[in-house]
DNA sequence: TATTGTTATACTCTATAACTATA
DNA sequence: TATAGTTATAGAGTATAACAATA
């Protein structure tokens, strides 16, 4: 053969990292999403910023962005198209001013219900290889190197 | 207290989730791997490609995008830049002119010495928390949903 | 002075479609 | 027709610096 096919390419410098299994499955994981998604028009990001005004409704855009270590400045255009779209109300924090208190709409409590559904039959199919324990202890692993 | 701070955030409905851990988690890898490679002007993708390289001499530019799970076209602007620096070479194929086999030059094996060097630090310092037998099982793990 | 949100901007990685040249 | 590489372009996430309003 002149060039290599896929299968017998030799990968070992990088599968010693944890680092590029990661990143690997992070990749499958963004594009699996994306599909489940398909038809909701909610990203990644937008689905994080739902879920945490979901838990903690009053919540501002600061605490947000520590929350999901994001920057302050990304979340601006964040909360505007959650906003436009009537998934969140904005209300300013009589005690403070400069803040906005973050609550979901109906039609955002709706909008997590979905996701959460079909984030649920995401991650079982993507997961379908590891036992329910398995499952468990990774999310451990994973959570210790937060 | 009129805003929730960080730690007391409710993020119970992303915790359940392996994506949300494996995003966090590679994120944190990411600016990390950054800060490794600090003077070198070496970025995860092109780290991908020079240890491809350097483990299959002759690849083609298709074989390194099936093995990296990138796209073809997005292999044109590394593999420009990693010639252009000298750390790869390219030779037209002689008996498929379309491909080109690519080399490391010696400064290129000097980098992948390099980085290979600094990303273990780098590794060994993010994955501190685990046991050696816990990062192996980890990676497993993680391979397992590849 | 510090905090909250904002604007502007840039970088990295990934993605698709259409093209050239070779096979 | 199919393959190897290319071009152009776009989307998503993240990053920094500087600013206004408020505390």
């Amino acid at each position: 053969m002149t060039t290599k096919k896929r299968g017998q390419i030799d990968t070992s410098f990088l599968d010693a990292f944890v680092g590029y299994h990661v990143r690997r499955v992070g990749n499958g994981f963004d594009r699996s999403f994306t599909e489940a998604m398909a038809g909701t028009e909610i990203r990644q990001a937008l689905f994080g910023v739902l879920s945490l005004i979901a838990a903690n409704p009053g919540i501002n855009q600061g605490g947000i962005a520590d929350a999901l270590e994001i920057k302050r400045a990304n979340m601006v255009g964040l909360i505007a198209e959650l906003e436009e779209r009537d998934l969140i109300a904005r209300a300013v924090v009589p005690s403070n001013r400069r803040a906005f208190a973050l609550t979901l709409t109906a039609a955002g409590s709706a909008m997590v219900a979905d996701c959460l559904a079909r984030i649920g039959r995401h991650e079982d199919r993507l997961l379908a290889n590891l036992s329910s324990a398995e499952r468990i202890i990774l999310i451990g692993l994973l959570r210790r190197l937060a």
